[in-house]
RNA sequence: GGCGGAGUGAUGAAAUUGGUAGACAUGACGGAUUCAAAAUCCGUUGCCUUCACGGGCGUGCCGGUUCGAGUCCGGCCUCCGCUACCA
């Protein structure tokens, strides 16, 4: 057999068989040990981008690595259909959502086939199906009836031209993305879900998470925001209203100089009706809305309210102002300023020239001048009366009694985290089963009436959504009674919040999930997506499982057991300047690079004009930037094997992953050789069986290896999830074989097994090229069958091995030492090295340290 | 501003518990093959020094612990990611 290695061919064969066969269609075997692999599933956006290719091939290698283990595996794959791009697409040319949803969808499936990923493919749903989000439905008003279901009034982007409601990412700088309108703050009646009944299991649940990246977990902790305080009032002269504030350091009480509000509070409000100067301040404060990494760096502004704060302890006045860095939804609105031990509140005293009064001082007693720079560590108080020498620990405990006897405030939890604001104002997305009587009673939409459809043939004009502009699509009746339907839809974050769970009884039609299949299932064993989704998708997800146990259709308490965020796919950028200094980015794949004799990027020019680029470093891959790799060029180019084996090799999955034509190339010239090593190899003849005892030294060697090889990969993909280090060492082994392997009769079998170890070794990586070398080889099964190999002891027994002599800690001389030779005989040898003896001889010998089979290290001066 | 992560050859990276720094690959250079090229195969490749054996230096910077530090500790610098001025 001499035929080239043809992936275009072996890729549409292997996944034939496969899906001949239903390989990967899976059941729930009650008994067999299962194991859910799961990756983020995507929004059908039009095609595959190379993040997703990484995303799924990881979870496809784990995913074939347990089957090969003997585990009953599930590895689902879905769309998350609903979303803001099918709105625009639908405007920009002029179809339906829904049309064009279905037709990226049915391209991208065929893209995760060609890459011939082990999908379970009766399981799939999309999230805009009816079938889907009738349970999504139901389940709000079984969380409404709970109680845990409310409607407020919420901000949201209000566009006064095209009188519409703009996503965050709609604005931009502070304009509508359409009509350029300056965008105000309008608020608006909305469903909340309350997340913040489940703050603290969520919070003391991420213990439980052993197998979620610490720093995943880090983040969601600081999200949730637990700290414990005191809210105490502060009395208002001249006013019968007072001052609610939430502190968290009540041990600096007599070190409040003066109050702060945000531009919302009641008091602000009140102080603008004063005064015109206030009212334009507050109003200025009220368009403020911009990024968050512009807020962290704003300056600080505020005005003086004229209003004067009674201090509860001292009954001293102390003004109170409107300041734009006080958040009206955490806490109470208001703070309670105390700049000698506060950043932000010691920045503010500076610029407003108001009072720093120091109370607590640092435990060593070093000097510190708060006039200068605020003390925010904790210590020991001064300055603070009867609480002066008690350290901030024992004076928290002793203002907060205080506070609480005489009936001026009390100790708080607080939590950072917000209700879940739910609606959105948009077509796409599933309907909000609520409806309103004619006499104002608002209910949720009776079971027997769900699903609230979602008309899908409709026509988009960009501003108003067709179920807000169908005043029919609303009307409905109760008992008899007509009845309007609630016109918003649910945000996106709901339908990706379960869909983990319906994998495992995507058809069932008796309820959300069936709870046999889902307490067969879950909790997901690996899951695996992006680190942007690690505060707000995760932890929605946690709460919905939570959600989802309480109402008793699961038993866990998380979804996910372990976790993996995979690194971002970086590229090269290259740009030209423009005539007015914009910058105009030019495709990777257009522009060409010369080197130096180094191998140094020296310059870089455009294929098509030849005229030079600049070059502007490595970024992620990104319409922006115009740097992304369309990855169905490559696979039409080198195969999807080829593809899987690069995105692997290239970096650990939690890298960033950097783009490299040459190194795909490299991943496509390893595949070649494997395929030609195999080829000479099945060409020669010889039998199978290894007799251990009658091996010469080379075949020893080459038998060695290719056990050492199965424990080396085994432990790199089953422990600490690294691919890249499991390629390189089946790439050492082939270098051995071929360096080794004289072809002869009786190498056969050494190398047939070498062979038949690195096709199974690679099989999860690269299936397809597998799937036909291991045919090739012999085999009557198929490889995606093959059980995985094991390492045998006895092969991997080294009669010698290399240790190393040091003097003072360099390295001096190697050597060739028994394996088991004695710890002063290799002392002596070590001693008696020439070039060891080099280095000692005008020396004494102090110490003698020996590391058994590593080094020894002999210390002279 | 906060939190998290990372800095190792020309490049992507490796080094599992403190024990031979640079595995594996890419690029470059040299050679074989070829009429020639592509493809393929073999060899060299951290820097400096030496005819050579060898030696010196070297994991962002400064210091410390240790017989021994890429790895541990203290202090800095740079880059990247996420983010919520959270009282």
């Amino acid at each position: 057999m001499d035929e080239q290695y043809r992936p275009q061919d072996i890729e549409k064969k292997a996944q034939q068989f496969w899906e001949t066969n239903q390989t990967f269609s899976v059941k729930d075997e009650p008994g067999k040990p299962k194991y859910y692999c799961l990756s983020m599933f995507p929004y059908p956006s039009g095609k595959l981008h190379m993040g997703h290719v990484r995303n799924y091939t990881i979870g496809d290698v784990v995913s074939r690595y347990q089957r090969m283990l003997g585990k009953n595996v599930m590895q689902p794959m879905g769309w998350d259909a609903f979303g803001l791009p099918a709105e625009n697409a639908a405007v920009k040319n002029k179809s339906a959502p829904a049309k064009w949803t279905y037709s990226n969808i049915e391209y991208m499936k065929n893209q995760l086939r060609q890459l011939g990923f082990g999908y379970d493919w009766k399981r799939e749903f999309a999230t805009c199906r009816p079938e889907y989000y009738k349970w999504e439905q139901w389940f709000f008003t079984k969380l409404y009836e709970k109680g845990l279901v409310y409607k407020k009034m919420a901000t949201v982007n209000w566009d006064p031209i095209d009188q519409t409601v703009l996503a965050n990412e709609q604005v931009v700088d502070g304009r509508g993305w359409r009509s350029g309108a300056l965008v105000e703050q309008k608020k608006i009646p909305q469903w909340f879900i309350k997340i913040t009944d489940y703050a603290e299991e969520l919070l003391n649940d991420l213990d439980q998470l052993e197998e979620w990246p610490d720093q995943v977990r880090t983040m969601q902790r600081n999200w949730i925001g637990k700290s414990t305080g005191v809210e105490l009032t502060f009395a208002l002269k001249d006013r019968d209203d007072a001052l609610e504030v939430y502190t968290t350091r009540p041990d600096t009480l007599m070190g409040v100089t003066y109050m702060a509000v945000s531009a919302e509070h009641p008091l602000a409000q009140a102080a603008a009706e004063r005064n015109k100067e206030v009212a334009a301040f507050a109003e200025s404060c009220r368009n403020n809305k911009v990024a968050e990494a512009d807020l962290a760096t704003m300056e600080k502004l505020g005005i003086d309210t004229g209003f004067k704060a009674i201090h509860p302890l001292t009954h001293d006045l102390v003004p109170v102002f409107i300041a734009n860095f006080v958040l009206t939804d955490y806490g109470t609105g208001a703070l309670m300023a105390v700049p000698a031990h506060d950043e932000r509140d010691h920045e503010f005293a500076v610029k407003y020239q108001l009072p720093i009064r120091q109370v607590v001082s640092p435990n060593d007693h070093h000097e510190i001048d708060t006039q200068e720079a605020a003390f925010p560590e904790k210590g020991f108080l001064v300055n603070s009366g009867t609480y002066n020498g008690l350290t901030s620990e024992e004076a928290f405990d002793a203002i907060a009694d205080y506070l609480e006897q005489n009936g001026i405030g009390a100790r708080k939890v607080n939590y950072r985290l917000r209700d879940w604001g739910v609606s959105r104002q948009r077509y796409w997305g599933a309907p909000i089963p609520m409806m309103t009587l004619d006499d104002g009673t608002e209910m949720p939409v009776p079971e027997d009436q769900l699903p609230v459809r979602l008309p899908e043939d409709v026509e988009m004009d960009g501003v108003k959504s067709p179920i807000k502009a169908d005043p029919e699509w609303a009307r409905t009746t109760y008992n008899g009674q007509p009845a309007t339907l609630e016109t918003d839809t649910f945000d996106t974050f709901m339908e990706s919040s379960w869909y983990y769970a319906r994998f495992c009884s995507p058809d069932y039609d008796k309820g959300m999930l069936d709870p046999a299949a889902a307490n067969y299932w879950l909790p997901v064993d690996q899951y695996i997506g992006g680190i942007e989704h690690a505060i707000l998708h995760l932890l929605y997800a946690r709460f919905f499982h939570k959600l989802l146990r309480d109402v008793g259709l699961v038993e866990s308490s998380e979804p996910f057991k372990r976790l993996l965020c995979q690194g971002m796919v970086l590229a090269e950028t290259y740009f030209r300047e423009d005539d007015s200094g914009g910058k105009e980015w030019i495709s990777p794949a257009d522009v060409t690079v010369e080197r130096n004799d180094k191998g140094q990027v020296t310059s870089a020019s455009h294929i098509g004009d030849g005229q030079p680029v600049q070059s502007g470093g490595i970024s992620k891959m990104s319409k922006s930037k115009n740097n992304g790799i369309d990855p169905q060029s490559i696979i039409d180019q080198h195969g999807a094997d080829t593809v899987r084996l690069f995105m692997m090799f290239a970096a650990p999955p939690e890298q960033s992953l950097e783009w490299s034509d040459s190194g795909v190339e490299g991943a496509h010239r390893f595949l070649k050789r494997l395929w030609r090593m195999v080829t000479e190899h099945t060409a020669n003849s010889g039998t199978t069986a290894i007799d251990p005892a009658s091996l010469t030294d080379h075949q020893r060697d080459i038998r060695r290896k290719t056990h050492e090889t199965i424990d080396r990969v085994s432990k790199d993909v089953s422990q600490r999830l690294v691919f890249n280090t499991a390629i390189a060492a089946v790439m050492e082994l082939l270098n051995e074989v071929s360096k080794l392997n004289d072809g002869s009769a009786e190498d056969y079998p050494v190398v047939q097994e070498a062979l038949d170890t690195a096709v199974l070794l690679l099989s999860p990586i690269t299936p397809h090229i597998c799937h036909t070398l291991w045919e090739m080889l012999g085999h009557e099964t198929a490889v995606v069958d093959a059980s995985w190999p094991e390492a045998d002891a006895d092969a991997m027994v080294r009669s010698t091995l290399q240790v190393v002599f040091q003097v003072n800690g360099k390295v001096r001389s190697k050597a060739d030492v028994p394996a088991d030779i004695q710890k002063d005989a290799l002392e002596s040898l070590a001693l008696a090295d020439e070039n060891v003896k080099r280095f000692t001889d005008d020396k004494t010998v102090r110490k003698v340290i020996v590391v058994p089979g590593k080094l020894v290290n002999i210390v002279a001066n």
